[in-house]
RNA sequence: GUGGGUGUAGCUCAGGUGGUUAGAGCGCCAGGUUGUGGCCCUGGAGGCCGUGGGUUCAAGUCCCAUCACUCACCCCA
């Protein structure tokens, strides 16, 4: 074959759409229901869009990203996510001069140079929503619950909770800096990467799976019993809102992420049966976001999930989509009625609406009606010799296999009418 | 970026130690007594055996490279 997608990426394919357009349609369903209306931003921003939201020093940024220089000279970079570009177009069109909180959902493809794996691609699909303006911790059980929320619609049991706060721009520093003190005599037993970790971005060190790195890292300050007053206080409240509302969650001083313009709340929603991409979705409160693009101090807090991960979850835990239904009509008609009345018909419908289909194919009868058997057709439309001559048409309801006869106006009146709900 | 596994029809896979015209199931197409789907039966189409080199009289089979997928690391969706 001389051409393939390219490394990482998939087409998806029509058979792929009814399992994409339920989970777009439940994720939907909840924009509406908790106020987030949709935002497209742009696939490529400049680079400095992303190093100054995601971090320098994060994976992201360091090895992950598609940087290119177009024609005019721009340093553009195809979006690792859209936190980023959604808060550049908050400052850019001034929704800080909206009601607050602005509430925007987004979802398209995103982009990370990564070596390919199952349940993680190049080119990936994540729905995603963003609250914006308000440090109340309702607002970060807002987001929590929808998260939690859209698993429950798509089925799924069992999945965890991961939850952490990471702290702010008071008390992260000092913790980072009591952390260097604690590892630094240590540091000898560090991998490698931890011990460049250890440097640029002690954080990160916590969520270390290499087993030497946890042995040494036993016993080390955790993050949770250093945050500050007001980091403490937000995160009980958080806490307390989510035992209100019954949604169990698991406490993890480990929990990071990799993404450095989070503060306070970070979550993320692990699947048991993925493997080692297990995240389905995560996110979590970024207060100091917008000003670090130079707007006006604005907090926010959201999420994003990955469609295809979430996608292979429900494969592997046999979630099941709604059946598909039988729909529309496939008029099977002899040569010399599909190019008159069977025609005029066909259109009649198509204008009205209806899924309707004849045969291009010089099918047989038989092979036409296998045709809209295999095409989940509801309704066969049958024209042939004896029908015409008769003036009568035949319509046969796939469904239960009664077939009965209609003047062209019944047919119509049946049709348009009652579309194809009720039985023949 | 590091290490392991895999790569044969549209799909899922068979093809001991290299040996003629490469197979099955599903799907697709056609037919089963002059045109009515599902079940069943029969037949047909469809494969530069991922790609490129090499070894050999002979390579789907052995070797090397390359690409892709996959698993783990890493990272995260």
């Amino acid at each position: 074959m001389k051409h393939k997608a390219p490394r990482g990426t998939k087409d998806v394919l029509p058979t792929d759409m009814p399992a994409w357009h339920h989970l777009e349609n439940v994720f939907e369903a909840l924009c509406r229901a908790y106020g987030y209306a949709e935002i497209r931003t742009p696939i490529f921003e400049d680079v400095e869009v992303f190093i100054r939201s995601v971090g320098e020093e994060s994976d992201v940024v360091q090895k992950e990203m598609y940087t290119f220089t177009d024609r005019g000279g721009r340093v553009l970079a195809l979006r690792p996510e859209c936190t980023a570009g959604v808060s550049r177009a908050f400052i850019e069109h001034g929704f800080h001069n909206l009601p607050q909180p602005v509430k925007l959902y987004y979802r398209g493809p995103m982009f990370r140079y990564d070596r390919p794996q199952a349940g993680r691609q190049r080119q990936f699909y994540q729905m995603g929503i963003e609250l914006f303006g308000s440090t109340d911790p309702g607002s970060d059980l807002e987001v929590i619950k929808f998260t939690s929320a859209f698993f429950d619609r798509l089925g799924f049991k069992g999945l965890q909770l991961h939850l952490n706060s990471v702290g702010c721009r008071e008390c992260r520093p000092p913790y980072q800096e009591r952390l260097k003190e604690v590892v630094e005599p240590r540091k000898a037993a560090l991998c490698p990467d931890c011990q460049k970790r250890l440097q640029d971005n002690p954080l990160r060190l916590l969520d270390c799976k290499v087993p030497g790195c946890q042995v040494a890292l036993q016993g080390v300050p955790r993050i949770d019993e250093h945050l500050c007053a007001f980091c403490a206080a937000h995160f009980e409240a958080v806490k307390t809102r989510l035992d209100l509302l019954g949604i169990d969650y698991l406490l993890d001083p480990r929990l990071v992420r990799g993404l450095d313009y989070y503060t306070h709340t970070a979550f993320e929603f692990v699947s048991q049966s993925l493997g080692s991409q297990y995240s389905l979705g995560g996110g979590g409160r970024y207060d100091d976001l917008i000003e670090a693009f130079a707007g006006p101090p604005t907090p926010g807090v959201g999420m994003a999930v990955g469609v295809e991960r979430i996608l292979l979850a429900m494969e592997k835990e046999g979630l099941s989509l709604p059946p598909a239904e039988l729909e529309g009509v496939f008029i099977a008609a002899a040569p010399a009625a599909m190019a008159n009345e069977g025609l005029v018909l066909l259109y009649r419908l198509r204008e009205a609406g209806l899924r309707a289909e004849a045969d291009y194919m010089g099918r047989s009868l038989k092979a036409m009606m296998k045709h809209a058997h295999r095409g989940k057709y509801r309704f066969a439309v049958i024209l042939d010799e004896e029908t015409r001559e008769r003036g009568v048409w035949k319509i046969r309801d796939m469904a239960v296999g009664a077939q009965r006869e209609y003047s062209y106006e019944e047919l119509l009146a049946y049709l348009l009418g009652q579309r194809v709900e009720d039985r023949a």
